[in-house]
DNA sequence: TTGAAAGCGCTAACAT
DNA sequence: ATGTTAGCGCTTTCAA
């Protein structure tokens, strides 16, 4: 396939009259271990400079079992979070030498099974991972087969592995509680029906928030099926008119949100005015609208530099099993003018 | 490192007392073709789903030289418009058995030519490619290793090789010529000073309809450095402040168009009123926006399947050296409320 | 301090 | 119709 024939490691033995064992050696950083003469080492390095030789990598791996490759598994790549997350991580990974394999698992059982399958064929280094409900099985094989895996986003309760998230339970609250203090009384919750970590942990932030205040609370779930928002709509615009004395309204993920903002345009609700808004997570465009949106911001640089370099560490075969490490960080309000304080009578 | 030791293709060869060239075959799908009875196919096929046998994908990329993989190389995963591409040919990739190993060029030459020369290391199978300026020559080296090269939103006239992309002269006249049968006389077109095809044709658009209505153009071209995005809303902001006359700003790319937004909020001026608006790159936001902004969309499902679909078209061996296309898909205007008709006296 | 050689799992040319 | 075998390029054990 190649026009010129690649020079390979024997190529470079020949020529010096050296065995390929010495070569690889040198070629590996073995050279002073190994005792081999600096000017042997020279002569190699040089020869190699010179003929361009760059080893082969599928031969490498094949031999060694190692890839430098990641596979990074998002819930959907086109998901402007997961998108800045995949981004980060690449740059990371690539500065080390990895390279990054991606699926989209649309927190799909079956599909993020297939796509473990795949990676595992392809002998990917370590994992990466959005976990949909129901994959700790899958996950513990990896573990077993001693593959490093960094659960973000979400985590098993069960499973004994690195997790790297954003502590949704604070955000949420402090969120909740910012609309409290601006004056609202009947603050819905508009979440989904999954039972994932990060959802039950926002969950749990709104109701201890309400709690806390001795306010009422009303929680919506919707079954997020395929981004089927004309559903969904429908369940935003029934609930809403069964309740009307809502006064704001928190969004778990920022698609409930969007679909929100549709209904509200189309009823006739004015955000800011009829009703107070804020979205779990933040987007470029929120600062934007009109009015422009509060949000609970997750730190993305944090969380995908977290999660690569925990994976990386974990690559370095140090000789200790390493430590799990549990990371959960801040995430951080930003307030706009969706959730300005509720004027009297209003 | 696996807690079990794989079976191999030995393995099932030595258990039914046959050789591996035999097992190889029947594995291959070359039963037939090698006259190899049915009954010890079935045999061997029985043995595989009994002992769960997975090929070695390393080994027989090692010596088959194929990868099954597929280097995706975008200017920004994180960009709303590749995210989405790169989703789409995702899914029709591993439908197909193709992996996808992806990177961000950030359009600077220096970072693509090392994510060739990796992805080339890795021996990736194909490319598709968004190509920064003056990457031409990596491209034909790739070209001339017989690897497929896929363009896609921009292309290199000088090169020979599959290019998918949108018609963006049409896309930007269709909204010119929106703009001014709305009534609007001063249409600024904010655009980048990339000349790279895609926004080459855009200005081109711009002028041919301005020409066709006699009206004067004022292009004004940004130095997209870095999302530095504080430089450019200062060069939109002294632009819009010398040429008051203005009434309609076309942008080029839906991250000129932001900076516009903020700018134009900045100083007072409303969209929509003051200012028609469109962009060039739907969002999915857009039509949350208050007003709601026009824009020309992209297909950009479209885009990613034919890419996909050409790339996979030239692995396939066929005997022929395969004809290069040059596709142009149309882009869409989406008609939205910041592009109204201009209203007398305003 | 260096070299010879086995072998990773698979494919395919060549033998029979 | 099926088997023998030579590599692919590299790492690494063992020997010298």
């Amino acid at each position: 396939m190649q026009s010129k024939k690649r020079v390979s490691i024997a190529d470079i033995a020949r020529q010096l009259n050296i065995s390929v064992t010495t070569v690889s050696f040198i070629l590996n950083g073995k050279a002073k271990e190994m005792r081999i003469s600096d000017a042997l080492t020279k002569k190699v390095e040089d020869l190699v400079q010179q003929t361009n030789y760059q080893p082969n990598v599928l031969a490498k791996s094949f031999r060694t079992g190692k890839t430098n490759t990641i596979g990074l598994l998002v819930e959907d790549i086109s998901n402007p979070f997961f998108a800045h997350i995949a981004r980060q991580i690449e740059d990371n990974a690539y500065q080390r030498g990895y390279k990054i394999i991606y699926g989209s698992t649309e927190d799909n059982l079956e599909k993020t099974r297939e796509l473990i399958t795949m990676f595992a064929d392809r002998h990917v280094d370590g994992y990466i991972i959005t976990a949909p409900e129901g994959i700790d099985n899958e996950v513990k094989d990896l573990l077993e087969m001693k593959k490093p895996v960094i659960l973000f986003d979400r985590y098993y309760p069960g499973l004994e592995t690195n997790y790297i998230g954003v502590d949704n339970y604070k955000g949420t609250y402090d969120g909740i509680v910012h609309l409290i203090e601006n004056g609202y009384k009947n603050i819905v919750l508009v979440t989904t029906t999954s039972q994932q970590s990060q959802m039950t942990e926002r969950q749990a932030g709104y109701h201890m928030a309400l709690d806390q205040y001795g306010l009422e609370s009303y929680t919506h779930k919707i079954a997020y099926v395929d981004k089927q928002s004309a559903v969904v709509k429908k369940q935003i615009a029934d609930f809403m008119s069964a309740q009307p004395q809502t006064d704001a309204v928190f969004f778990a993920t920022n698609y409930l949100l969007a679909c929100g903002l549709e209904v509200f345009k189309q009823i006739g609700l004015k955000v800011g005015e009829d009703v107070a808004v804020v979205s779990f997570d933040d987007h470029e465009f929120f600062g934007l609208f009109t009015p422009s949106i509060t949000a609970v911001a997750q730190p993305v640089q944090d969380i995908a530099h977290q999660a690569i370099n925990l994976l990386l560490n974990e690559l370095q075969p140090t000789g200790a099993p390493s430590q799990k490490k549990f990371i959960q960080l801040p995430a951080h309000l930003v307030v706009r003018e969706s959730s300005a304080a509720k004027r009297r009578g209003a």
